[in-house]
DNA sequence: TAGTAATCGAGACGGTACGTCACGTCTTAAG
DNA sequence: CTTAAGACGTGACGTACCGTCTCGATTACTA
């Protein structure tokens, strides 16, 4: 776990978050969003209710909490040498997140929550910007390599290659594995149109 | 609302289905998800809560009701002469569906909501199975025209526009116009690759 | 059963009355008072709810009239020949009616619904009035053998007999065997006093 | 009221106990058993039903509880110099129970309810075999005295007294005051045999 | 033998209460 | 200042029976 226990700077959260984290992920992995209980992630991490209230004000901010906390989210900035290298890996690394344990139902839950949480769609807003600004080098490189033209918009090719995953993974419930990846690169990189 | 209420055919739910229904996505366009309880929809339709557990074993099943009797998610099949004209008139109507009301609060409490329901999943895989298969023409024709690989994947394509539409609307909370449904179409059928 | 299906003079129940009865009997006897539901009754006597609420408004008036009907209540009139050989013959008898299934069952479902239910109460009336009223050749011989007083009550007399096993059964929820039934009445016959 | 509401002592109770008692009890007496709901006596006192369920299991241990902190039902232990004196005096507080308000109400409806709730039965005789034993210094003062046999036994003489009583009043809807008492006792205690 | 009541089955419904779960809040006292 | 301990109000869950109602469909007496 990755909590600032320094106390002595602002108070950043219970004594005992890194149990509360731990009990909270674990509930998530275990039995999914709904298995997750603010009593049951204090029963299991020996704290009381009501301390697990005073720092979080819902069951979402928990799960946000405790996913940052807990880093599995962060970016991956791959440079394999050529744009479809480094896509087919940002696109392993997206299906990996959504298909793994305990990162899949972290991150559906926290994205669905995001729906009717204005507080939490702001946070995922920042958290993508910031992605993609870090994966930005990505497409600097292929620019200069000639890959990529100069006015392409990596956001959109981002918003492509993570939106067809989310949507087969989640919204289709249809499977994946890293090794679809390459395909659906290809299949973005080339256009659709073309006859074989 | 389309229910049949001819009553003489197969009995297919309550009398007063349709008041039930409008109760049902009311309370799920205007509160989430989680503004819909049972007892809330019976309350608003003037029906008893017993009454609805009695045609529907759970407010999923309920809401899978209400959202196929409404029509409002019937897909389209455009027929503009191109596949870059098909593909746009869909990335429109999907873009409308998502950012028009009440079909916004609709799709997306129900899809966020499918995260963590195994039974929503379900009903959400077999719906946008029946899209595609509906929107399958489209493809059909294209491949005629030489406009497309006849071994391209449909499938993947609606992923990759429906994804992006998705993605940047509901997860990054950008915003979205149908104006933004041609560039969209364009990258993807381009390719990433080659600049303007 | 006993059921006059005569149908012809008034209607006297549904058709089914015997399946009913039993039924309602039964059910009482496997589970006691609670076991019995009205829809239960139904259900085991393959008859619709609605037909029994035709005939009885409710579960005791039910349990009533199955009861009548069984003739399980019917009052003994013993003649051994003694005041005392009557009397144990008699708590012998009631005895057996409160231990005895399916009767220990019945006998108190009506009357404790009696508590409430002015209506039962007054059947209940009647009808130990009618009982008493049986028995008082047992004490009518009583007296001419010069057994009991001439002015003694006989309705005295079997409510102490009656009541002291009724509240040790029943509301002591103490257990009582045929054999019990000699001590107590010579305790009732002899007066409590004189030492041994 | 009598619950001790010190709240400092070992929590023994909800807050509000009283006031649950309160409507406890006189939903028992107002309607019988079948009109004490336990969300009724939550309304009238003012408490959540949660509250009442978490304190007592079920509806029979809230009655139980009720009744015991009221102590209406206290034993009494006469002593008026004989046994007979005695006897009259524990009958004529038996006839107040069963005739007096609330009293009245109150023991038949939860009496009636022991019939056929296995947990009031408990209760019901727990209650009578402390009633017995408390009274047992009548019996033991009337032994020494010589009016009573060394081996007679004190419960079967209870169960006729307060059986009498109980079939005549409760279950025959006869009336009785506390004149009756003195009679009944004598034919109690001087066996029903020789005459005037 | 047909007609016409009485009776029934089928199915749905509103309603009350059940007993449970988890929520989020509060107070009091201890560390 | 933080936490524990514990009680509480609240809303909703999903279930069980209640007792009622409206229809056809059967019966079965009666003319």
């Amino acid at each position: 776990m990755h909590t600032t226990t320094h106390r002595g700077g602002r108070a950043s959260g219970p004594r005992d978050a890194e149990a509360i984290f731990a009990a909270t992920l674990g509930l998530l992995a275990e039995g999914g969003y709904d298995a997750l209980t603010v009593e049951g992630a204090a029963a299991r991490s020996g704290v009381n209710k009501t301390t697990i209230y005073r720092w979080w004000r819902s069951k979402d901010e928990l799960i946000g909490a405790a996913l940052v906390d807990s880093r599995l989210l962060e970016p991956v900035v791959p440079d394999t040498g050529s744009l479809e290298g480094d896509l087919v890996a940002l696109a392993r690394h997206i299906i990996g997140l959504l298909t793994g344990e305990p990162t899949r139902d972290l991150v559906t839950a926290v994205l669905a929550a995001a729906g009717h949480r204005p507080e939490l769609a702001r946070h995922a807003k920042v958290f993508f910007a910031d992605r993609l600004s870090k994966e930005s080098p990505v497409f600097a490189r292929a620019v200069q390599r000639g890959e990529l033209a100069a006015d392409a918009d990596p956001a959109a090719l981002m918003d492509l290659l993570g939106g067809a995953i989310w949507f087969r993974l989640v919204i289709r419930s249809d499977t994946m594995t890293p090794d679809d990846a390459a395909p659906l690169v290809r299949t973005l990189l080339s256009g659709a149109a073309r006859s074989s």
